[in-house]
DNA sequence: ATAAATCCTACTAACTTGATAGAATTTATG
DNA sequence: CATAAATTCTATCAAGTTAGTAGGATTTAT
């Protein structure tokens, strides 16, 4: 399951994505197309800006807008910044790995080996879905 | 990620497959050698019994074994009855539907579009990795 | 100067998770 | 038949996470 941060950041990116670039939405615009709460919302555009992914004007008349090419923002990027691993356990993961406490010997461990082969899958599943192709759908 | 609870239910059905079928494991031998917390490993136990992977033997010189055979078992069936969907939200989910509340018309979401896309995916993967596989791999 | 906007930090209620505890029940065995 | 060994069942709890709220500081167009 991804987080309501997450589902918020993705149909936040959709939104900006769907407009001509160059165009800045605010918060409140933003929040109220997408049904996001406002404040919330907030916290989660400056994460997307700390990332890269959007760039903002501060200031009256300012706002949000897409600083990122949208084929090249995927969901893997967006769930690995605000859900983390993709992997179903740290000892799997590429990008969040934990030595697993328990685990006499990772080398020989099958169920790591087992869930290697899952995250390679969802992994590649995530990253072929792009803002674009989402912004862009039917 | 997956609870302890799916990583210790797997770890224990890993552990009576390896064994010949019809020999008895208590919890007590279960948790040593699997390095799982004896009082915590007897409801997950139970709940494999419930739902109808082990099966047990009562009263002393009692306890568990397979009850299926063990290629039958898979991890998106363990994930599921453990942690529930395998889907990234609840409305791209088979097993768990549930409508979007914020959703104006599901039918028309890009991000339940691609949501559903992914589950499948994943979904694929989990089922592929058998119990059988994970107590023979190397 | 003012209003409109982003930016930043702290807080909190509700929920979930990972156990632990204790007792009831069942059954093999001496 | 008494006992010990095992499953079965229910309740409880501490710690962490999540989803959001609150309030203000800062920046900038007009």
């Amino acid at each position: 399951m991804i987080s309501q941060r997450t589902k918020y950041a993705i149909k936040a990116l959709i939104h900006l994505a769907k407009q001509e670039k160059g165009v800045l939405f605010t918060t409140s615009s933003i929040s109220g197309n997408a049904n996001i709460p406002k404040k919330f919302l907030e916290q989660i555009l400056l994460d997307l800006k700390r990332a890269s992914m959007v760039s903002s004007v501060q200031g009256a008349k300012g706002g949000y807008y897409l600083s990122k090419d949208p084929r090249k923002i995927n969901l893997a990027d967006i769930y690995r910044l605000f859900d983390g691993a993709v992997a179903l356990l740290p000892c799997a993961s590429e990008k969040f790995y934990e030595h697993c406490k328990d685990c006499p010997d990772e080398e020989s461990c099958s169920l790591k080996w087992g869930l290697m082969k899952v995250r390679e899958k969802t992994f590649n599943a995530l990253k072929d879905i792009s803002i674009y192709k989402l912004a862009n759908h039917k």
